[in-house]
DNA sequence: CGCTAGTCCTGTCTGC
DNA sequence: TGCAGACAGGACTAGC
């Protein structure tokens, strides 16, 4: 199971930047439903040029001359991805398809539907409660101390909440505690100073390498072309329940944090 | 305001 | 072999 979160995004992003300049020629929402925002009406994209495709948080954002924009979030299996007009493909749970110049398409397809389209003109209003991106350079252990600062909810909640940093979902918000070396459940508050500074660090390297892999694989995630990651191969904790940790042999655990599983090593965190 | 629990959704896995 | 139920969780909402 995969959410396609900060890496997964990163990676659709990077594959997506080929179609810079080529114009959108129609498009078919063939599930009104998934549409969770229309500031104008779509068919204004029409004789557009994509000029720009952009990620905030776990959205993936295109923008078009006439400054129009659309937002995508895969939710948990959806999938945003290139196709050569003249392959043929899959269509059950196709919600929408957008029409590029010349014969070529970009699929949106998302069984569990969590995941929808904005058509939205203000990218800024839009992200107005949208956390910190935590690959920028302003984000800084003084940061995470700061907006951790007297909350008591746990620390793999805190990571959670995507008005705190924007991205990471629960496979490398695992990860990166494990990383830090701090158990899931401590009060966000209680971090010292020292662990802050891990965690940042822990944070940054999980992402940058979940990128450098080309996102994470478990059953859903593909790219910008329909291809797996390599991620998955990675993995130190997420998905490896009683399995041995790479580290120190010690079993590792899950218990549910906010709802969500969350897996550790009690023996590697503390 | 901070936080928790419930809701949405469907493919996959588990146990009888 | 078949089938019911559990499970996965991002983002939002209601309620305390």
């Amino acid at each position: 199971m995969i959410m396609p979160e900060l890496p997964e995004v990163e990676t659709i992003k990077n594959n997506l930047q080929e179609i810079k300049g080529k114009k959108i020629t129609a498009l078919n929402i063939r599930r009104q439903d998934i549409i969770k925002q229309k500031d104008f009406d779509p068919e204004e994209l029409i004789d557009q040029e994509v000029t720009n495709i952009d990620r905030r948080g776990k959205y993936l954002c295109l923008a078009t001359g006439n400054h129009c924009h659309l937002l995508v979030h895969m939710g948990m299996t959806g999938r945003f991805f290139l196709l050569d007009q003249e392959l043929s493909y899959e269509d059950k749970h196709l919600h929408f398809v957008l029409h590029l110049d010349p014969g070529r398409k970009i699929l949106f397809q998302d069984p569990r539907r969590f995941g929808g389209i904005w058509f939205v003109r203000e990218t800024a209003t839009f992200f107005q409660t949208m956390g910190m991106e935590p690959l920028s350079p302003d984000f800084s252990p003084e940061y995470c101390l700061k907006v951790m600062a007297r909350r008591k909810t746990s620390i793999k909640n805190i990571l959670l909440n995507q008005s705190i940093i924007a991205g990471i979902g629960n496979i490398y918000a695992d990860e990166a505690l494990y990383a830090a070396g701090i158990m899931p459940d401590r009060p966000g508050a209680g971090l010292s100073s020292r662990e802050m500074a891990r965690l940042h660090r822990a944070i940054q390297e999980v992402l940058r390498k979940g990128i450098e892999e080309k996102g994470t694989t478990v059953r859903d995630f593909r790219d910008g072309y329909n291809r797996s990651g390599g991620f998955q191969n990675q993995l130190q904790v997420y998905g490896r329940k009683n399995q041995p940790c790479f580290r120190c042999g010690q079993t590792i655990g899950v218990t549910k944090i906010g709802g969500r599983s969350s897996h550790y090593c009690s023996r590697c965190q503390q």
